[in-house]
DNA sequence: TGAATTAACATACAGGCTGTATGTATGCAA
DNA sequence: TTGCATACATACAGCCTGTATGTTAATTCA
């Protein structure tokens, strides 16, 4: 097996990291946290739980990492979709909130970012994440909107976090009553209009 | 003992099943669910583990139990400040959302019910939980408004599932941005007047 | 009223999971 | 090439959950 040994260890260590965090992320989809043990991840993955212990602290910490790429790939999924962006600061809004139900389509993304993250790493830990990657788009989205005279002003950081808070719970209706939660959604965004 | 043994069974099981019950909602409030194991509940409880499981088919039930008497004192709390209800359906819903947040002044039933009873039980269990106490009356006050002609026609139901949504994470906002928050969601409501 | 039945527990046990401690092999640096 | 650190693998200890079994007291029924 000396051509497996002739990896540099940068390389072996990404390698397992990545096979950790994807067999991790399709067990957290699948089946939750609490239901997830770190024998059937690395069983997965097909390394040991020694190399589980190794590049992550605990079973949790593998979580906030899976949680942490999920998270952006959100928020990539969104700055792409900005690149489209309406000239009128409303539609914008709407604009941003629908590429975020896109990305939120996968229900595995759902159950990790939506049910599980909030219980396994706390409110403070998840919000943290958050200002990290999505909420400073729509924080930046409400303050133009504001600037233009479009929407009241209000408080910004709150209100994106409320705004925040309407798009997941739409993410998380059911299929069939989508459409209306969609509707229910834009007349929201509207009466926000000055 | 024999003045202890002259009690009926009914009597017995009552008993402890409130000494479990609010052993459990104090652990769990303070802990959470997955940081509170059995043995600290029946310890607090003074009683045996025999006796939880007895009782309750498993933690997760004892859990549920506990999650279904906080939303019912929190919809009682609400029902209880309905009796002096302003006469216009939008201040009616404001005042509600006010009773609302003075129900979840309670740190551990922000826990509870906000944080770890959406992972350990779902969200369609606690759709369900939720459909039985709180949010009918909110479904109510949404329809009256509605009629009344006070604000836009829209899907209640999901409505009101977003709205519950807003107040969730108003209420779990920190204390010095309270204000801020009540601001924006006062204004969201306003926002819906026809 | 007393014998049988059942409810309400208490105790004991088996299995699994988490985190840690220890051992080993390979890349790397001097 | 020798020593060291990194990247794992294996082994172990402790805890927790759920169940199976045993015991006591209340209830029922003949």
């Amino acid at each position: 097996m000396q051509v497996e040994s002739r990896r540099t260890q940068a390389e072996r260590r990404a390698e397992t990291r990545g096979l950790l965090l994807t067999a991790a992320r399709k067990l957290f989809a699948e089946r939750g946290f609490a239901e997830t043990g770190t024998p059937d991840i690395v069983a997965a993955a097909g390394v040991t739980r020694g190399a589980l212990y190794h590049h992550f602290a605990d079973k949790t910490a593998l979580f906030a990492a899976v949680v942490e790429a999920e998270h952006a790939a959100v928020a990539q999924g969104i700055e792409a979709a900005g690149d489209a962006m309406p000239t009128d600061p409303v539609a914008a809004l709407l604009a941003g909130g629908n590429a975020f139900f896109a990305a939120m389509r996968d229900e595995g993304r759902r159950r990790i970012l939506l049910v599980d993250a909030p219980a396994v790493l706390g409110r403070a830990a998840l919000d943290e994440i958050d200002a990290r990657h999505g909420l400073e788009t729509l924080v930046c989205g409400l303050r133009d909107a504001m600037d233009a005279g479009a929407i009241r002003r209000l408080p910004v950081e709150p209100l994106a976090q409320l705004f925040g808070a309407l798009f997941d719970r739409a993410a998380l209706a059911p299929v069939e009553r989508q459409a209306e939660f969609q509707q229910a959604m834009a007349a929201m965004v509207e009466g926000l209009r000055a």
